[in-house]
RNA sequence: CGGGAAGUAGCGCAGCUUGGUUAGCGUGCCUGGUUUGGGACCAGGAGGUCGCGGGUUCGAAUCCCGCCUUCCCGACCA
C-alpha cells in the first residue's frame, strides 16, 4: 500500500513544500515576534554539526575564537560609510534602557565589523601583532522586511571571522584560504552541496567591501542560494578605526581587514538542496543521527536484538537512534524519512529467525538484507557511499540546471529553470538592470575556467546569473 | 515597506454573506482494548478568552475601526 504523502510535493508547491518539511521534520518554529525563529532541537543538532565541522576549519586555519558584545555603539556603525548606508535599513536600535531614554542609541549588531575593529585597533601594535585571526559564534540582528525560516529570519546565528594583515596580498590570501579550506571544503565533503565559487560584483558586495567571494549553491528548484561568504575590506574599515602597526622600518602602516561568515541559512540550503518529496535528507557526515535502528514489531526478543543492533553500531562511531516506540511501523518509518534519516535498519522477526535485518537508504529507498554480524562492517562503508551519491547527485543537479547562453535574453528565459551563465560584458551596466526587473540578479563572477578571478576588473569574465532566495 | 490572501482546539479546515441556545468536522492528543513487515482499528475522553484591542447592538466568530502575526508577489539582505 503506497504511503499517502504527508507533505506538499515539490512540485506542486516548492515553497509550501519547504515549511512543511520545516514544520514536520521538527526543525524550526516562528517566534512570536515577527521575523524570529525558535530552532527546535533536531534542527538545532543539525546546526551543531555544521557548527562543529567549520568550526574545526576555522581553527585548523588558524583563528580563534572570541566574543565582542551584541551591543554597539550607533556611532561606530557610522565611521564607515557605506557599511553604514547598507546596514541602516536592517537595524534594531536601542533607544531605553534602565527606564531612561539613551543619550546614544545603541545599535544591536547586524555584524561586527566595527567593534571589532575597535578592539584590533587597540591590540594591534607591531607587525609582530600581524596577521590577527579572530572568529566568534554569535547571534546578529538585520530586520528583515519578508522572513522565511532559516532563509531569512531577523535574527540568525552565525559565525563571523574577522582578521587583519600586514598586506592586500596576505589579506586576500587569507580570505581565500577561508573560502576554500572553510567553505568549500564543508559543502562538498560533508553537506554534499557543490555550489559555484567567485566574486559577487560591485552591486552585490558587501557594504564596505572591497571584494565578496561567494559560494553559490543551486536548490533543489534552480533557485540560488548564497551559503557562505568571505570578504576582502582592504583598508576601509582600518582607516575608519585606526588599525595601524608599525613596521620593521619602524612607520606606522594602515593594516587590511577581511571577514568571513557562514549562518543558519545553511540549515535551510541543507533542506533544498537535498530534500525530495518524502521530506529532508541529511548527508550522513552531516547527519545528526546517521542510523535509526527501528522495531518491526513490539515484541521483547525483537527490542532485544535492536538494542544490541543499536549498541554494536554505535560502539562502531556511529551516530545511532533506538526507535523501539509502540504505534505503527509504517508511521515510525515515515516520521524518520521525513526527518532525512540517511539510513534505516529494521530489526524484525521474520528476518531475525534468518539471523538477517532489513537496511533501507533514504535517498534511494532500495532496500537489502544483511546478516547480523556484518552490520558493523558493512554500515561505516555504505554511509560513506550514500555521502558520494549524494554528491554526485547534487553536482549534476547543478550542472543540468546551468544553462550557457549569449545573450541577457537568453539568460531571462534561462534563469526559469535555474542558473544562466554567460558573458559578463554582456550584463555589466544595462544588462544588469534588466535581469533584475525580472528578479534575477547576478550571483557571481567566473573566469572561463571556473576558477575565482581576483577582481571584476579581470577581462573576459563570465557571471552566473540566476533568482535567488 | 507597497500589492494580494488569511488568522476559529497541536495541525488542516467549515461556520461569517443574511448577528440569535451548549461553535462544529478531519487529524493529532489522553484512557482501555485489539493491533504492528510502509502513515492501523474500535470504544470512551480531554482540549477553544473564535489573533489582540476598541466600537455598533438587547445580543458579535459573524458588522465597523485600529493593531499584531502568517503566506504569496515585489523592493532589501547571510
Amino acid at each position: 500500500m503506497a504511503a499517502q504523502s504527508v507533505l506538499t510535493s515539490q512540485s506542486k508547491d516548492f515553497p509550501r513544500w519547504y515549511q512543511d518539511v520545516v514544520a514536520k521534520a521538527e526543525l524550526a518554529d516562528n517566534g512570536p515576534v515577527r521575523g524570529t525563529m525558535v530552532i527546535r532541537p533536531y534542527g538545532y543538532a543539525i546546526w551543531e554539526r555544521i557548527q562543529g565541522e567549520i568550526d574545526a576549519r576555522i581553527k585548523a586555519a588558524g583563528a580563534k575564537n572570541a566574543y565582542f558584545p551584541l551591543f554597539i555603539p550607533e556611532s561606530y556603525l557610522s565611521k564607515e560609510a557605506e557599511h553604514v548606508e547598507g546596514f541602516s535599513p536592517e537595524l534594531a536600535v536601542v533607544t531605553h534602557a534602565g527606564g531612561e531614554k539613551l543619550a546614544e542609541p545603541i545599535v544591536v549588531r547586524p555584524t561586527s565589523e566595527t567593534v571589532i575593529g575597535e578592539f584590533m585597533a587597540k591590540w594591534i601594535q607591531s607587525y609582530r601583532d600581524l596577521p590577527l585571526l579572530l572568529n566568534q559564534w554569535a547571534n546578529v540582528v538585520r530586520w528583515e522586511l519578508r522572513p522565511r525560516l532559516f532563509l531569512r529570519s531577523s535574527e540568525f546565528l552565525w559565525q563571523e571571522g574577522h582578521t587583519a594583515h600586514a598586506t592586500n596580498e596576505d589579506a586576500s590570501a587569507y580570505a581565500n584560504k577561508i573560502h576554500n579550506e572553510v567553505y568549500d571544503d564543508f559543502l562538498v565533503n560533508v553537506m554534499a552541496s557543490p555550489t559555484y565559487l567567485g566574486i559577487k560584483p560591485p552591486s552585490e558586495r558587501f557594504a564596505g567591501a572591497i571584494n565578496s567571494m561567494t559560494c553559490e549553491g543551486v536548490m533543489r528548484d534552480g533557485k540560488a542560494l548564497q551559503m557562505a561568504t568571505s570578504h576582502e575590506l582592504g583598508q576601509n574599515f582600518a582607516k575608519a578605526f585606526d588599525i595601524y602597526y608599525q613596521s620593521e622600518e619602524g612607520k606606522a602602516e594602515l593594516c587590511y581587514t577581511t571577514s568571513w561568515g557562514a549562518s543558519t541559512r545553511l540549515v535551510g540550503g541543507l533542506i533544498m538542496a537535498h530534500g525530495d518529496d518524502a521530506g529532508l535528507l541529511v548527508p550522513p557526515r552531516l547527519a545528526p543521527v546517521q542510523v535509526v535502528v527501528l522495531t518491526v514489531r513490539d515484541e521483547s526478543e525483537v527490542n532485544e536484538a535492536a538494542d544490541r543492533v543499536a549498541r554494536s553500531l554505535r560502539d562502531a562511531g556511529v551516530r545511532v537512534e533506538l526507535d523501539v516506540g509502540r504505534g505503527s511501523f509504517g508511521r515510525r518509518v515515515t516520521d524518520w524519512e521525513i526527518k532525512g534519516v540517511p539510513l534505516r535498519v529494521e530489526v524484525g522477526p521474520r528476518d531475525l529467525a534468518q539471523g538477517l535485518v532489513t537496511l533501507v537508504r533514504r535517498d534511494s529507498g532500495v532496500k537489502a538484507l544483511l546478516a547480523l554480524e556484518k552490520l558493523t562492517r558493512e554500515v561505516p562503508p555504505l554511509l560513506e557511499a550514500i555521502q558520494g551519491d549524494l554528491l554526485a547527485r547534487a553536482l549534476a543537479h547543478r550542472d543540468d540546471h546551468t544553462h550557457d547562453v549569449s545573450t541577457v535574453g537568453d539568460a531571462l528565459d534561462a534563469t526559469k529553470d535555474g542558473f544562466a551563465r554567460l558573458p559578463w560584458d554582456e550584463v555589466a551596466g544595462e544588462g544588469e538592470g534588466a535581469l533584475n526587473a525580472q528578479s534575477v540578479s547576478v550571483r557571481c563572477l567566473q573566469r572561463s575556467d571556473g576558477s575565482m578571478p581576483s577582481s571584476d576588473t579581470e577581462r573576459e569574465l563570465f557571471c552566473l546569473v540566476a533568482k535567488s532566495y
